[in-house]
DNA sequence: AAACGGCACAACCGCAGAATG
DNA sequence: ACATTCTGCGGTTGTGCCGTT
């Protein structure tokens, strides 16, 4: 059997120093990713593996593109959110550069309240309410969104769930029969893995991103593009 | 200038599935 | 086949920064 992967009565927490990070990168430019469980003792570090596969994923992988999102990465963020729901793994993966972690904390911060502001529900990318009062809306959310505190939050987010609960939530919208209101647009909008998984991140995230489109809803790469209202509006 | 509140982001936690002995 | 461990993911929290009062 194997030992626990990490001993935390003697491990490091809190913010990374320089002399940390430059370890661990020096070791991964040695060594190169992987066996983070064993990679901490190995580097010189007094981190967990874990804690030092997140600091490398999230900050300090050479690929990372830093700084604001485009708009038109922030339209993708949008679109992939109505199909995917919650799956910022797989949302980071279609986004070069960026990371999970980014992508959700980008969206809480800035897309959901973005949405909000329109009138859509950013759980499931509906009009949340009917279109006179959107307008009413549009100016309470500007000033409320501002004075809501973090815990005090009117959407509060979405409880933990995992596999299909998730995609059936956010792909309700997509399955849904009722019609939303707005005139039926075809915006042709097709999700396709990419042909050589390029953008995975590794041959684990490979296999996901194929497994996914085996056993979960939706099927990305064939599946028609039905819009949401959050995707008409983006359009 | 100090206090306060909101925001953004890095990091942690707990869980689930995969891998391994 | 089962138990244990590892890895990755998503939710949540902590904290520093910045603008406003």
């Amino acid at each position: 059997m194997r030992k626990p992967c990490c001993d935390k009565q003697d491990t490091n927490k809190g913010a990374w120093s320089k002399q940390e990070d430059q370890k661990l990168i020096d070791y991964i430019r040695k060594h190169g990713e992987g066996c983070w469980r064993t990679l901490p003792q190995a580097a010189g570090l007094l981190r967990c593996g874990k804690s030092c596969r997140l600091r490398w994923i999230n900050y300090l992988r050479p690929d990372l593109k830093r700084g604001n999102f485009a708009e038109d990465e922030e339209d993708l963020i949008i679109k992939l959110h109505a199909l995917l729901g919650n799956r910022w793994s797989l949302i980071a993966g279609r986004l070069p550069g960026r990371t999970d972690n980014e992508v959700k904390n980008y969206w809480n911060s800035h897309l959901r309240r973005k949405l909000m502001n329109m009138g859509i529900d950013p759980n499931n990318h509906r009009l949340s309410q009917s279109l006179p009062r959107l307008q009413q809306n549009l100016t309470l959310n500007s000033s409320s969104a501002t004075s809501s505190g973090r815990k005090t939050n009117a959407n509060p987010p979405m409880k933990p769930r995992r596999d299909n609960d998730q995609v059936s939530d956010a792909g309700s919208c997509l399955e849904d029969d009722e019609p939303s209101g707005l005139p039926d647009l075809n915006l042709d909008l097709t999700i396709s893995i990419p042909s050589d998984s390029s953008l995975a991140k590794t041959e684990e995230e490979k296999k996901k991103l194929f497994k996914n489109n085996n056993d979960r809803q939706p099927k990305l790469s064939e599946q028609e593009f039905v819009p949401s209202p959050t995707l008409c509006l983006f359009q």
